[in-house]
DNA sequence: CTCGTCACGGTTGAG
DNA sequence: CCCTCAACCGTGACG
């Protein structure tokens, strides 16, 4: 697992099969689209699938958010203790209660709503299986009782704006609980700067983009040392980082795809030079490959951290009536920290 | 040529 | 622990 490399898609493109693509390259797709670059230049540009592409705005145009969905895993249980709790007392105070009927009353009671009120045939399941023996209160019983999960993960989205330009024009448009998007998007005005290689790049997303961080733990503690801040941030723990940095590709890989990257002069969006060549630095450690990076705005380094600001819905979470918002849930946690920083592969002509 | 869609082979992680 | 399985992934091909 930690050894799947990268592959290469027909562009040229690295991606690793099953896994997302790193932040960075998300959120560019997405600033691009917003330049009024088409889709498939974005994909040429981009080195990624136009399918993806597609996929990719279309998931931000529905959802406002960047994040790729939950992977793996169950669905949130919808039997938490607490409703197989109060099935059981329905069920106690009137033996000959439908499962139905206990339904309807867990959505009256406000115990579930819509989205995770359990199926009749999972209370039918409950009361065979949890609830048969009614002389024993149980082991669901109480104290130890999580919180349900979707009153957590559900409004945990992390919104993202792709640049200042907000949709509605309010660029700081986070309340004071969300950590300065400022921050994280330090005067990004210019198409060039926008297209430019971010300043959330920073070392640790270098390695991201080229070469994957070699070991979780190094991601780890470098995240912990350098970024705490991130981790006070909507309650973000190590859980938070995991996606990105499990995307297995190695630093010594790297040489193998930065040719794909080298980045023509002539090239529009080629707002920094020399980049390609740094990123190969010998001999060290991840960590430092990117320090020689150049980019516009001046040395501005932002840390993986920052990323977790940048990241945030359009509108918060305006689904509404749309789907559950289960999709983006955990797993946008462990998306945030994960900003890769991109090498934008600008030969495409 | 562009772009939406989907089968496919893959990974992940809760249960 | 290991297994299962349903979620998601990006690619590539089709229309």
């Amino acid at each position: 697992m930690d050894q799947t490399y990268g592959e290469v898609n027909q562009l040229g493109g690295v991606f690793v099969n099953g896994r997302p693509l790193p932040n960075a390259i998300r959120i560019r797709i997405v600033e691009l689209a917003q330049l009024g670059i088409r889709p498939c230049d974005i994909s040429r540009q981009l080195r990624v699938s136009h399918g993806c592409v597609s996929k990719i705005l279309a998931r931000y145009n529905e959802t406002g958010s960047i994040l790729p969905g939950a992977i793996g895993g169950s669905k949130p249980r919808v039997t938490t203790p607490n409703v197989v709790k109060n099935i059981r007392d329905y069920k106690q105070g009137d033996p000959g209660i439908f499962a139905w009927e206990i339904r309807d009353r867990l959505l009256a009671d406000g115990v579930c709503d819509k989205y995770n009120v359990p199926s009749v045939s999972s209370i039918s399941r409950i009361l065979r299986n949890k609830i048969g023996n009614l002389s024993q209160p149980g082991q669901y019983e109480g104290s130890k009782q999580p919180p349900p999960q979707h009153a957590l993960s559900y409004n945990h989205m992390y919104p993202y704006y792709p640049n200042t330009m907000s949709p509605t024009g309010n660029k700081m448009g986070n309340p004071a609980g969300h950590v300065s998007i400022s921050r994280a998007w330090p005067s990004v005005h210019t198409v060039s700067n926008i297209l430019g290689i971010r300043a959330f790049m920073d070392p640790s997303a270098i390695a991201g983009a080229e070469g994957y961080p070699q070991k979780m733990e190094e991601w780890a503690n470098v995240n912990r040392t350098a970024f705490p801040s991130a981790h006070s941030i909507n309650g973000i723990d190590k859980s938070a980082i995991e996606t990105d940095i499990k995307y297995p590709q190695h630093s010594s890989n790297l040489s193998s795809y930065v040719p794909a990257c080298a980045y023509s002069p002539s090239n529009q969006y080629g707002v920094y030079s020399g980049a390609a060549s740094s990123y190969v630095s010998p001999g060290h450690h991840w960590q430092s490959q990117g320090a020689s990076l150049s980019h516009p705005s001046g040395g501005v380094t932002m840390h993986a951290g920052d990323i977790h600001s940048a990241m945030g819905f359009k509108h918060p979470l305006r689904d509404g009536d749309r789907k559950p918002p289960s999709p983006l849930s955990k797993q946008q946690h462990e998306a945030l920290s994960g900003a890769h920083g991109l090498t934008l592969p600008t030969s495409a002509s």
